[in-house]
DNA sequence: AAATGGACCAACCGCGTCTAG
DNA sequence: ACTAGACGCGGTTGGTCCATT
């Protein structure tokens, strides 16, 4: 808007494509440098370009870190199963695809996913209600879900990973997940760290109506700082909300106090199952996406 | 071979938000 | 508290490529 502004004798700025030149000075510039005003990256890299010119070509395209090439199917369900969550919030759905800029994710939705999700409204009931899913997800260019609640996922625990797979069309899930048969394991915790490593953990699940889902599973990483939903896609139909709240049971934990890592409350202490039971529940809420302070109330405790 | 139309994608534009002074 | 500049986001445009006629 202002990148031309306190310019002396206001050169010229270049529009339109970058040419391999301009790219490199850019590159050198930045490696160099690293990220600072982008004004200034323009003019003391010796471009012809406004900051916000060079602001999006590193961005969207010079950067070291980003992936390129086609979307893989779990991808494309991952921006598909977002979007019914976020809408067009196209840079909080990046934010959770390593390496994918929202501008592609965008162009990807524009081009190729609403034709598919089209083509696919004609087809099984399965795919209609996948399909629904989405036009929801047009329809809300902004989501159901307000800003208040969805700024606080951008590094989520919920759906991104480091190394696990991602299978996420089938969450969206409301309320109470029950570990029902943790795998041995220790659970470590102190002042400050709260580690439990625990893998592939088979639970239990009530979503939002009231209805059970049994052997579901989740993928958790050591850190509790990535989980994921691990349900078979079936199941997807019963749930419509995204996730709210999320109570673990998990076996023999310490009753300690809980930590609270970036995104995921946690609760206070560990609470016996049962009486003198070895089976404890440790309660997370998500606060990105819980939807009110009454469901997270109603949610907050393992249901048996 | 030329014209046409659709798909894809890089880049621009406008606007809202943030921040420093 | 106010303002100007910078930044970031989402919508849109325009260029290129490719398949079809």
């Amino acid at each position: 808007m202002s990148c031309t502004e306190g310019v002396p004798s206001k050169p010229k700025l270049r529009k339109g494509l970058w040419s391999p030149e301009e790219d490199d000075k850019l590159i050198n510039y930045m490696m160099k440098n690293g990220q600072g005003c982008w004004s200034d990256v323009a003019k003391q890299a010796g471009l012809q370009r406004c900051g916000k010119s060079c602001r999006l070509r590193w961005i969207n395209y010079l950067r070291p870190d980003l992936k390129r090439g086609a979307f893989s199917p779990q991808e494309e369900q991952l921006i598909i199963h977002l979007h019914s969550i976020l809408g067009n919030r196209w840079s909080q759905i990046a934010a959770r695809l390593p390496g994918r800029t929202d501008n592609e994710i965008k162009n990807f939705w524009n081009s190729c996913i609403k034709k598919k999700l089209k083509h696919l409204s004609n087809s099984t009931p399965h795919a209609q209600q996948q399909h629904k899913l989405i036009n929801n997800g047009i329809a809300n260019t902004k989501s159901a879900v307000p800003d208040s609640m969805t700024n606080d996922i951008s590094s989520s625990v919920v759906y991104q990973t480091r190394q696990e797979l991602i299978m996420p069309f089938c969450s969206s899930t409301g309320g109470i997940a029950q570990v029902d048969h943790a795998a041995p394991f220790a659970c470590s915790t102190s002042e400050n760290q709260f580690c439990i490593p625990l893998k592939y953990v088979n639970c239990m699940a009530v979503d939002s109506q009231e209805k059970v889902l049994e052997n579901q599973q989740f993928t958790i990483d050591r850190d509790f700082n990535n989980m994921l939903w691990n349900s078979p896609s079936t199941t997807h139909e019963s749930f419509s909300h995204a996730l709210q709240s999320l109570n673990l049971q998990v076996q023999a934990a310490q009753n300690k106090t809980s930590r609270s890592c970036d995104q995921v409350s946690w609760s206070n202490t560990c609470t016996p199952h049962d009486q003198g039971s070895t089976h404890y529940s440790l309660g997370c809420t998500i606060p990105a996406l819980v939807e009110s302070d009454h469901l997270l109330k109603e949610n907050s405790c393992i249901k048996n």
